[in-house]
DNA sequence: ACAGTTTATATGAATATTCATGTAAATTCA
DNA sequence: TGAATTTACATGAATATTCATATAAACTGT
């Protein structure tokens, strides 16, 4: 079933959405196979950098509602792949961060993501993905 | 509340994911103002260009799977933006198409997204959109 | 210090999406 | 041709997301 043209959706965010959903499910199946849902590899890849990071600051990064990313930060914290505490001066905020298997669980898919994207850049061009990659980090920080 | 680095998702992927989300998020305020959700503007979209489309290939054109459209179609049916009807040679397919109330619907917003993307063309640059999109394009061309 | 406001998260009800599967039409090939 | 397979869409149950709102903590100005 091929399809193509004549959508709009503004042509350019056609595009952006058509390729970041394209990279995405040819990473999603890795994900998949280690028994994680996309939102869930985001939340734990976000982490993996930081010590922890509060509900808000994971809804931003993940482009999820704060309400989705709670319930889901919930459900991941019953699977024990992260924990919550309160933070220590603001005791509003829940710090959400992996736990020692969570850390395990996510290392193997950092190691499959960067492959990926190496994956990609050997199909296009490395320059091709410097390019892409400044100009989209220009437009997130011009509009972001 | 700002957030950006150390998330991975790829990182390649995470622009993308990130840039569309951007984009799309600014039009959705016009498209809810108009009273209907990003994924009915998408549909609609697609629609203004063809005479029809199968469900399937709405599926494809959305990303989104396709009970989901099946669905979705059947809420823009009820509406009256669209309608439904037997494929002649494949009594299989169901052809959406737009209704005229769907049509006159749509028609303003294709003007709006068309000055949306000449905002963000204007703010980000016409060569750098010309450069985003074909490596886009390729990139959809290459591996889609 | 306090009343009013804002901010961060949680939660319940409403809604939307997805998975698994069903149905029916088209296609294949012996 | 016709049985087996594949394809396209629909549907019900399960799941996830979202909206509206509640709660509680942090600020603000007096």
């Amino acid at each position: 079933m091929i399809t193509e043209p004549g959508f709009v959706d503004d042509y350019l965010a056609y595009l952006l959405a058509r390729a970041s959903h394209l990279i995405s499910s040819e990473f999603h199946a890795v994900v998949e196979a280690s028994g994680l849902s996309l939102m869930e590899w985001r939340v734990m890849a976000s982490l993996s950098g930081k010590d922890s990071l509060s509900v808000g600051e994971l809804a931003d990064i993940v482009l999820a509602k704060q309400p989705t990313v709670t319930k889901l930060v919930g459900r991941m914290e019953e699977a024990g792949w992260v924990q919550r505490c309160d933070a220590p001066h603001d005791k509003r905020q829940s710090l959400v961060s992996l736990t020692p298997a969570g850390r395990r669980k996510v290392k193997p898919l950092l190691a499959q993501a960067q492959a990926h994207e190496a994956q990609v850049t050997a199909d296009i061009g490395a320059p091709e993905v410097d390019q892409l990659k400044r100009i989209l980090e220009r437009m997130i920080a011009l509009r972001g």
